[in-house]
DNA sequence: CATGTCCGTTTGACCGGACATACGGTTTCA
DNA sequence: TGAAACCGTATGTCCGGTCAAACGGACATG
C-alpha cells in the first residue's frame, strides 16, 4: 500500500481514530486514489494488525462524512470529490463568533441592549417559558474586521449565572455560556432572508429594504432546557452559509 | 419497563434498526421520559434478548440524531427537546421537488430555458471541464400551489442521456437524473441573499431588489464527477430552509 | 468542615468468530 | 449466440467476551 498507515497502541487515542484520521488526510491530499481501495476489510485489518470490527469502526465515520462509499460484494472505494470539497463534516451548530476566528476575521461585539424583559409569545413558546415570564434581551452588533457584519438578536432564560454584559463585547455569547457550565446540544434553524429595517440599516450600514440574511435559531442543551432563542440579520455581501450535504442512502 | 420494545428475528429488518425505530417513536411519542432510561446497556441486552453489540449500534444511531446522550459512568439518557424538535435527522441533500411535494404543496414547474452553451469560467470549474466546452444550461421557473416560488438556474455536464425538456415540466430534476442512473451523493452548498433583478422580479411577481433567498449548490455523484451546478433564487416569504443541528462533541 | 481517596457502576474500546446477503464475473445450458 | 445458473468475494449483521476510562457517591483524612 505504501501509504503511511499504522496505528500507535501507546497513544490514548483509540486506534479507529487514529486510523480514520490517517485514512482522511491521505484522501485529502490526494495519495488515495479512487478505484476499489482498502480492498477486503478482514486483510486490511490484518495488515494493520486490528480487529475487523475496529476497521469498520473508522471505515464508518469516513462513509458518515462522504468520503467513502462502501457496496456490498464489491468493496469500500474513495470518492475522488472529497478532496476538492475538503475536510467538511456534517452541518455542526456553530458559533457565529468562533467560525469568524477560524476564518482570520477578527470578530468584534457592541451589545446594543441588555435587559430582563417579558417574555414575547413566540420566544415564550420557544423557550418552554410561560408568555411574559422575565428573559434576557440581548442585542449585539457584531463586527468583522471592523466592518458590521450583522444584527444579533438573543432571548436568553434567567438560569444560573448570566455572563456580565462587559464579556460580551469580548468574545462570543456561546463561549460564556460553555464557560457558566450551559453546553449547547442541539438546535433548530430556519434560514430566511428578507429587508433591512430602517434601524437595521442604519447599523449594518446599508439602505432600508437592502437583502439581509436571516438565521433563527433555538438552541437546547443536553437536558432538553432552551439555552437561546435567536433571531440574526446578516448581511448577505459580508458572510453566507457554506454546507456540505450527504444524500440520503 | 412496559414499552412494547421487542424485536421479530423473524423480519429481514436488521435488529438493531428494529430497536432504534422503536426507541425512536417511544421517545417521540413521549413514553421516555428524561432521566436514566435505558439503564444498563448489558442488562437492557439481556431483556431484549439481543447483544450488546447489537444495542448499541440501536442506540448509537439515535444518539447521532441527538436523541440519546451516552456519559460514561452514569449512563444513556433521553433528551426530552428532541421529542418537540420532531423527527428530523441530519440535513440532507434534498430536491426542493420533493421538498414541496412532502409537504403537500403541489410544486410545478416551467422550463423557462433550455440549451447547450459554452461554460463560463466558474461553472467549469465547479463541473470539473475545460472552460468553454459544451453544458447543458437549464432555467426553470418553479411554482408551489400555483404561486410562483424560485427560479432555479441550473449547469449539466453533457453525460449520457440528457432527460427531455418535457418531463422536466411534469417532476422534478433530480428524480430524472436517479431515473437515467445518476445518483446524486453528496453536494457543496452556498446560502445567500440578495436582490432580486429585474426579470427575477417579473418573474417571481415581486419588486426589482426585493430580498431573495440564494441557494448555490454543486452536487457530485458516487464516483466524483459533478452532477449539476446549480444557482438558485428563492422567495423567501414562501419558503425558508429548516434545519436541526447537532453541536459536536 | 473541607478535601482527597477509594470503589462500584456504566459506557468506551477492542478482540475473535459466525452466518447472511448482494454484487460481478464466469460458466453452463438451451 | 444468448440467457440463466453458479460461485467467489466483499460487506452487512450478529454474537460472545475482555479490559480500560470516567463518573458519582461514600468514605476516610487533614
Amino acid at each position: 500500500m505504501s501509504l503511511g498507515l499504522g496505528v500507535d497502541r501507546g497513544s490514548p487515542v483509540p486506534l479507529y481514530f487514529q486510523l480514520a484520521e490517517q485514512l482522511r488526510t491521505a484522501i485529502e491530499q490526494g495519495r488515495l486514489a479512487p478505484g476499489m481501495l482498502l480492498g477486503n476489510e478482514i486483510a486490511f485489518a490484518a495488515r494493520l494488525g486490528l480487529s475487523r470490527p475496529t476497521v469498520r469502526q473508522a471505515l464508518r465515520t469516513l462513509v458518515d462524512q462522504g468520503l467513502l462509499v462502501r457496496r456490498k460484494g464489491v468493496g469500500t472505494r474513495v470518492v475522488p470529490a472529497a478532496a476538492a470539497a475538503g475536510a467538511a463534516p456534517r452541518p455542526a451548530l456553530t458559533s457565529l463568533h468562533d467560525e469568524l476566528d477560524a476564518a482570520g476575521r477578527h470578530p468584534a461585539t457592541r451589545v446594543l441592549h441588555d435587559a430582563v424583559v417579558a417574555a414575547p409569545a413566540e420566544v415564550a413558546e420557544a423557550l418552554g417559558v410561560e408568555e411574559g415570564a422575565e428573559v434576557r434581551r440581548l442585542e449585539r452588533l457584531r463586527l468583522a474586521d471592523g466592518e458590521p457584519l450583522a444584527v444579533l438578536r438573543s432571548h436568553l432564560p434567567l438560569r444560573g449565572p448570566l455572563p456580565p454584559a462587559a464579556d460580551l463585547e469580548a468574545t462570543g455569547l456561546f463561549r460564556l455560556l460553555r464557560a457558566a457550565g450551559v453546553v449547547p446540544h442541539s438546535a433548530r434553524q430556519r434560514i430566511g432572508a428578507r429587508g433591512a429595517t430602517r434601524s437595521e440599516a442604519r447599523l449594518l450600514d446599508e439602505t432600508e429594504g437592502a437583502p439581509l440574511l436571516t438565521l433563527r435559531r433555538v438552541v437546547v442543551d443536553a437536558a432538553g432546557r432552551a439555552v437561546e432563542h435567536a433571531d440574526h440579520a446578516v448581511r448577505p455581501t459580508r458572510w453566507s452559509l457554506d454546507q456540505r450535504l450527504l444524500a440520503p442512502e
